[in-house]
RNA sequence: GGAUGGGUGGCCGAGUGGUCUAAGGCGGCGGUCUUGAAAACCGCUGUGGGCGAAAGUCCACCGGGGGUUCGAAUCCCUCCCCAUCCGCCA
């Protein structure tokens, strides 16, 4: 949520920056809402002022007359304050409503364009495009070869977009979160497993609506809980309604989590395999900062997604996401996207990765805030939220670039410690 | 899941319908005194918001939400959390 004395004193550069998001909305006409919401909170504020007063006088009331006279005064004030409050209230909601849907300002620098279309490659991974002399596979081919994926199982257990990995592919995805939290953990990253479900008022805080048509959420059923879309969610609302001191910041968490995610409204663009599922593991580095830190800190998030995947010796680029492309609370958005060799037609690039800076808007709305010592008042931290290893998009790449012309697939180095082998060999019984 | 007791400012803690404008203490900040420090003494002390050029002033906030009342930290409902005990359980 953007400050709305913010968006009141600059309405021309929220307007054009919504325009540039492909957002429609009257910041005009929120504009007025809120001068006549705030008139009629003085009016409210006086009328109570009156109703207090009035009461204060009646435990010192002369007489039984007296008092009553100044009751029925206390009555009448306070009636008239409950409508001047309701008419307030349903203003407030309705300028909130308009709030909320304003996107975070943008990055000066941040290419404008109305689509993924207007995206800016910014930079290449280490490792070159593999060049095959075979056809190269798909992973829901290499993984049916390799016995690694059982998509009829999941489908058949629990629905359509759900899956069970088997062997190699269970010792990848614990290799690929071992290698992560390696990486992470020397950089000052706190290892954090964190809850699979949140309470909706902390998913809504985070900025994904728990219910509704359009939701991306599982919710629990008579319950206010929901399963958790990526462990931003439980990272972030872990300091929800807290103030830090100035020196506690940088607070750096990397959270193990479970994402459960509908993909309501993604079913035209369905894909094979594991590309788009409702279920997968992902390691997610969070970050709070001061807001000085926070452009210093995405690029910080950016590089370390860039060592991983240079580790894992998977070709990538990364990508300055557009305007039009932003999400909501994303000020910048860098995304890594992994060659998939099996992709498309002949290989294509899949987001496998993606590091935002929300800036103070995610943690309005979470209430998470800071205190410099010896100064009044406190201010909102920034957040930043980036992807280490999404299991089921990593363990893709990883299948369809390191497969051998001997339909075996060779394990990337850097994982061999925790997945005991050099290759997977295609089984032969 | 059941029973009981709790949740008050940065912290401890008093407060069962109206001088609560939340006692008292600790901590912190400023001052007096001192060569310096300590002690002692004096003053100050949170968050959000409205109006105002400012000084200031007003409103809200005692776990969250709702209710009763002219008036709620205090009474009622509900939810959350903490503690202890019981039951169940990997």
């Amino acid at each position: 949520m953007l400050d709305r004395k913010f968006i009141i004193e600059n309405p021309d550069l929220v307007q054009q920056n919504c325009r540039q998001r492909n957002i429609s909305v009257d910041i005009a006409g929120l504009v007025a809402l809120e001068h006549q919401r705030r008139a009629k909170l003085t009016e409210v504020q006086e009328l109570n002022r009156q109703a207090n007063e009035v009461s204060k006088t009646i435990g010192k009331a002369k007489d039984a007359q007296e008092r009553e006279a100044r009751k029925e005064e206390g009555r009448r004030l306070r009636d008239q304050k409950d409508a001047a409050q309701s008419e307030h209230d349903s203003l407030e909601a309705t300028i909130v409503e308009l709030q909320a849907s304003i996107p975070n300002m943008t990055h000066p620098d941040a290419p404008v364009g109305a689509d993924d279309g207007a995206n800016r490659e910014i930079r290449r991974g280490r490792a070159a495009l593999p060049v095959f002399d075979f056809a190269p596979l798909d992973h829901v081919a290499l993984c049916e070869k390799l016995d690694l994926l059982d998509l009829e199982g999941g489908a058949r257990t629990t629905g359509h977009g759900f899956y069970f990995l088997r062997n190699e592919a269970v010792l990848l995805e614990l290799a690929l979160q071992r290698y992560a939290l390696q990486v992470l953990l020397p950089e000052g990253f706190t290892p954090t497993i964190t809850p699979d479900m949140a309470r909706d008022a902390i998913v809504a805080g985070t900025g994904y609506s728990p219910r509704g048509p359009e939701t991306q959420i599982y919710s629990i059923e008579n319950s206010e809980l929901s399963m958790i879309a990526t462990a931003e969610i439980t990272l972030g609302g872990l300091l929800a309604g807290q103030t830090l001191d100035a020196q506690q910041l940088p607070i750096k968490l990397c959270g193990i989590s479970h994402c459960y995610r509908t993909e309501a409204g993604a079913h035209g663009r369905a894909t094979r395999g594991i590309y788009r599922v409702h279920q997968f593991t992902k390691v997610e580095m969070f970050v709070f900062t001061l807001p000085d830190h926070s452009d210093a800190m995405l690029e910080h998030l950016c590089e370390l997604e860039c060592r991983i995947f240079d580790g894992l010796g998977i070709p990538y680029r990364v990508v300055d996401t557009a305007t039009g492309d932003l999400g909501g609370p994303a000020y910048r958005k860098y995304d890594l996207e992994a060659w998939m060799p099996g992709r498309g037609d002949g290989g294509e690039f899949g987001e496998v990765t993606s590091t935002s800076n929300c800036t103070d808007y995610q943690a309005r709305r979470l209430n998470a805030r800071f205190k410099r010592a010896g100064e009044k008042g406190t201010h909102f931290v920034h957040t930043l939220n980036g992807t280490a290893v999404a299991i089921s998009r990593a363990l893709i790449a990883i299948l369809e670039n390191y497969q051998q012309a001997d339909g075996s697939v060779v394990i990337p180095e850097v994982l061999r410690p925790w997945v005991g082998k050099d290759r997977i060999e295609p089984r032969t019984n």
